[in-house]
DNA sequence: TGAGTCACG
DNA sequence: ACGTACGTGACTCAA
């Protein structure tokens, strides 16, 4: 039997916009979360269904036929938000380029449409699967009518096949008598009565008893007779008088299926999409990942014209120079404004474009394997007499550090760039930016990296041209990216901190952080006695063992249901066991002291012992690499492995610290900025109370505490202080009381007068808070002192919890950002006064607010004065900048 | 692959 | 009435 899948359009599209909590929209802020979430469940339900015929049905907003019948019908029904409302069209044009066949009708709801169709589909000797997350589609299941209740739970969306039998065995009768129950218990979504003073619950048992309205009226005396009845006193009085209401709601619960439409199944029958117009659409609509997903090219149009001029006009490729073309190369090159370079990571192969003149191009692969010069060709290449474009400067810069050749001139990194007009876009990669910039398809960068690409069994010209593309893409990119970061105010930030940052940070990756293995070799066994023990000590304390502590479901298992400990917080699936919680626990049972032990030293094991054990290089160094282009906010990030979250907050995890070492002979400089997000936060805000209690120099949560709470001083209470650090870190994440309250163990109410007395004693704080948002709300971006931009779509969002969340990264993003522009500043200051002052020390680690030096002994005393100074100096603000040095043979020391 | 947890600033 | 702090990355479990 053939099959069709109707889907009810409005209904599956408002499961996917409630569903993609994840903020999506395109860069000019059209929300795309409904139509990427629809496209998602439809192709998921094909997959699963494989239909030989599909086709999607809409309402259309004209009053329907229930309106005219019942003038509350549906007047609950909340309208659609915009944002919902403005992907409406789109996701139409979507369909019609998908080739899917719509249904929509004047006066006729969804439902009514799924019904005709329906119906008329097994008239014609097919199957219908109906796709809808309404339940009051059931009542049109039958042996050839099923019916996909689509459900998203917490963000995922899990589907439920309904057939008769299946209806059954829940509701206990015919899935058509779904329209008698709902015209004894009306529905409040829909807005219409049914009978007053009969629930769901009566009504299930009446229709189960006697199926339907009729047959129950026909028997209204013997229903308090009936065995097992349901009736109580005054059922029956209720359902006389709501006789008239029941049978008016029978009508509007009854799904039609005569509409005027023009179906036939046939026609239905699945086709391939349109490419070009769907390649456009996907475009637009920044959907890259669903372009690759169907398969999509680009069109041979116009639109490709423009952006093909570039790429393709003649350009010449020198697949294999020589040694002796290579001098004449580099002379070339030296001429040039800038060349473009695509390299392998390896350097084995690299290629460099330029432009000879007018639309004419050459591009040069230089191959490792052909030149017995090779590495001497590629320090001339380097030279910053020579001035390149590329993507990805610092791994790059890396691999050539490693090489033992020094890079220099590189004017241009079209990733940097990318990120820094779009931070948290995620990647940057370059066939991406090609789509991007140029709705441009570019050949993928694999064709050339791949493992053996320029080997002696390929074709080298595949690969060869790939890279020459590249050089071009990346010529076109900088002209693009160069305008938009100048047109936004950002080339100074861009040329001055986050490009030459570049070089620094591949200098402090390849120098890399000494360890001392074998200290981590015992810490580690030591972690895995004591781990054995605790183990021991939960198993007996639980009385069982075998179970997985480290899985939450069985831990859960033993402490909620086992244990018959009270939960406290629920989780998506199921109770949560986290540390906050446990520690609630702590007194009801001996057994929560040993799992947060147990998940302590489990932590610091798996993490820390034998993950940072895994790259330790052959030099007993840990390189880590530092990521310049995914953060939000214009921060680092450390990875594989990340040396930014070395514990320190318990003397345990300290202990690794001890392990971070300098070699012998010299020393590790740490410093770190004192308080400098609420530094800036002062600075920002200009606000005179908290300028002048960083000048004082007394210490910010004291003093902090001595306003908030009227007390002098010399009387502020520990327990004060660390109240009012928590209210000065919350402001800057933009707190909410409840926040507080949870954090400081007060109740809301107390922590909303603190934040009520902070407000008025920082009355700067309060008005700049007030107006960063406001030049979110208008702008729909936030910047930092240094220009750096971070987009904030979500606030101008309708769903409260999303623009909630704007709100609050408008608030830390300019914060967040601006310690960070500095930090940046600071380490390459740092580093060129190094080399200017002929110092041996060497940038190893950054973590945000701190930066670590290895130098000899002697350098020490200079090392921490130039450091501090550098760092102290990278701006002048309402208020000093302090930074906060010291020297010791561990970090642990030093810090 | 996503969720839960926890390490850091 | 909502649902509850910003920014990261690594590991483990379970589907």
């Amino acid at each position: 039997m053939r099959k069709l899948m109707v889907i009810d359009g409005n209904s599956i599209v408002n499961r996917a916009y409630y569903g993609v909590s994840q903020t999506l929209t395109t860069r000019e802020g059209q929300p795309t979360n409904a139509i990427f979430g629809f496209l998602n469940i439809m192709n998921k339900l094909l997959e699963e269904e494989g239909p030989d015929a599909l086709c999607v049905t809409f309402d259309r907003s004209a009053p329907t036929f229930r309106h005219l019948a019942y003038e509350g019908y549906k007047a609950n029904r909340t309208g659609m938000p915009d944002e919902l409302a403005s992907q409406m069209p789109l996701l139409k044009d979507v369909l019609s380029a998908m080739n899917v066949p719509m249904y929509e009708l004047d006066g006729w709801e969804a439902d009514d449409l799924l019904g005709t169709i329906a119906r008329r589909d097994e008239e014609a000797g097919w199957a219908t699967v109906i796709v809808t997350g309404d339940k009051d589609s059931l009542q049109l299941v039958t042996e050839h009518t099923t019916v996909k209740l689509v459900s998203t739970r917490m963000g995922r969306t899990t589907t439920r096949d309904v057939t008769p039998e299946s209806f059954r065995e829940e509701y206990g009768f015919d899935p058509v008598n779904i329209i008698d129950l709902k015209a004894l218990m009306g529905d409040s979504s829909d807005n219409y009565p049914g009978v007053k003073g009969v629930g769901e619950k009566t009504a299930t048992a009446l229709i189960q008893l006697y199926h339907t309205v009729g047959h129950l009226y026909d028997h209204m005396p013997d229903i308090c007779s009936a065995p097992d009845t349901p009736a109580k006193p005054g059922l029956i009085k209720k359902l006389e008088e709501g006789r008239e209401s029941a049978l008016l709601s029978y009508d509007l619960a009854t799904i039609r299926t005569d509409a005027p439409i023009d179906f036939d199944p046939e026609s239905d029958l699945r086709q391939a999409p349109d490419n070009d117009r769907l390649y456009q659409l996907f475009m637009s609509l920044e959907f890259s990942k669903l372009i690759d997903r169907y398969h999509l090219t680009a069109p041979q149009g116009e639109g490709r014209a423009q952006t093909a001029a570039i790429f393709d006009s003649g350009c010449y490729l020198e697949k294999d120079v020589t040694s002796q073309q290579a001098a004449g190369l580099l002379a070339l090159w030296r001429t040039k404004e800038v060349v473009h370079i695509v390299a392998l990571p390896s350097l084995d192969v690299v290629c460099v474009g330029c432009r000879l003149s007018g639309d004419s191009w050459m591009a040069s692969i230089l191959m490792a394997d052909r030149l017995t010069d090779y590495n001497d060709i590629l320090k001339a290449l380097f030279a910053p007499d020579i001035k390149k474009a590329v993507h990805g400067a610092k791994d790059l810069c890396r691999a050539l550090l490693e090489e033992g050749i020094s890079p220099g001139g590189i004017v241009f990194d079209t990733e940097v760039a990318a990120y820094l007009l779009a931070p948290g876009d995620g990647s940057y990669e370059l066939e991406k930016l090609g789509l991007t910039y140029f709705d441009r398809q570019s050949p993928k960068a694999s064709v050339y990296l791949e493992e053996g690409a320029f080997g002696p069994l390929s074709d080298p010209n595949a690969p060869a041209e790939a890279m020459m593309d590249h050089c071009l893409l990346i010529d076109a990119l900088r002209e693009v990216l160069t305008a938009r970061l100048q047109e936004l105010g950002m080339w100074e930030l861009y040329e001055t901190v986050d490009l030459p940052l570049c070089q620094v940070l591949a200098e402090m990756e390849t120098e890399g952080f000494l360890i001392d293995r074998g200290a981590l070799t015992a810490f580690g066994q030591m972690l895995s006695q004591r781990i054995d023990q605790v183990q021991k000590t939960i198993y007996a304390l639980a009385g069982e063992d075998g179970f997985n502590i480290n899985s939450t479901q069985q831990l859960g298992r033993i402490l909620f249901d086992k244990l018959g400990l009270p939960p406290v917080k629920k989780t998506k699936s199921g109770w949560s066991t986290n540390a906050e919680v446990l520690e609630k626990l702590q007194d009801q049972h001996p057994i929560i002291a040993s799992i947060l032990e147990h998940r302590q030293l489990t932590k610091l094991r798996s993490t820390y012992a034998d993950g940072l054990g895994k790259v330790i290089s052959p030099d007993g160094k840990i390189h880590t690499s530092f990521q310049n282009t995914v953060t939000a906010t214009g921060r680092l990030s450390s990875t594989e492995p990340n040396l930014q979250n070395i514990p320190i907050r318990t003397e345990l995890g300290a202990e690794l610290r001890k392990m971070f070492a300098a070699p012998a002979g010299r020393v590790l400089v740490d410093a770190d900025y004192s308080q400098i997000e609420l530094r800036l936060l002062a600075h920002m805000a200009g606000d005179q109370a908290m300028i002048a209690g960083f000048q004082s120099g007394e210490d910010i949560h004291t003093i902090t505490a001595s306003q908030v709470f009227n007390v002098p001083v010399g009387e502020v209470s520990p327990q004060m202080r660390r109240s009012a650090k928590a209210v000065n870190f919350g402001i800057v994440y933009g707190i909410s009381p409840f926040s507080l309250s949870q954090d400081i163990g007060v109740s809301v109410q107390e922590a909303k007068e603190y934040m009520d007395k902070y407000f008025a004693h920082y009355a700067g704080v309060r008005s700049y808070m007030d107006g960063v948002v406001e030049q979110a709300r208008q702008a729909g971006y936030v910047s930092t002192l240094w220009g750096r931009r971070r987009w904030i779509p979500e606030i101008r969002s309708s769903n409260f919890n999303t623009r909630s969340f704007g709100e609050r990264v408008a608030l830390n993003a300019p914060i967040q950002g601006t310690a960070a522009d500095i930090i940046k500043l600071a380490m390459i200051r740092v580093r060129d006064r190094l080399k200017e002052e002929g110092l041996t020390g060497k940038l190893v680690l950054q973590v945000h607010d701190e930066l670590i030096v290895e130098c000899p002994e002697e350098e020490a005393e200079s090392v921490c004065k130039l450091v501090e100074e550098e760092m102290e100096g990278v701006a002048q603000l309402a208020v000093p900048l302090l930074a906060e040095t010291k020297a010791g043979t561990t970090w642990a020391e030093a810090h």
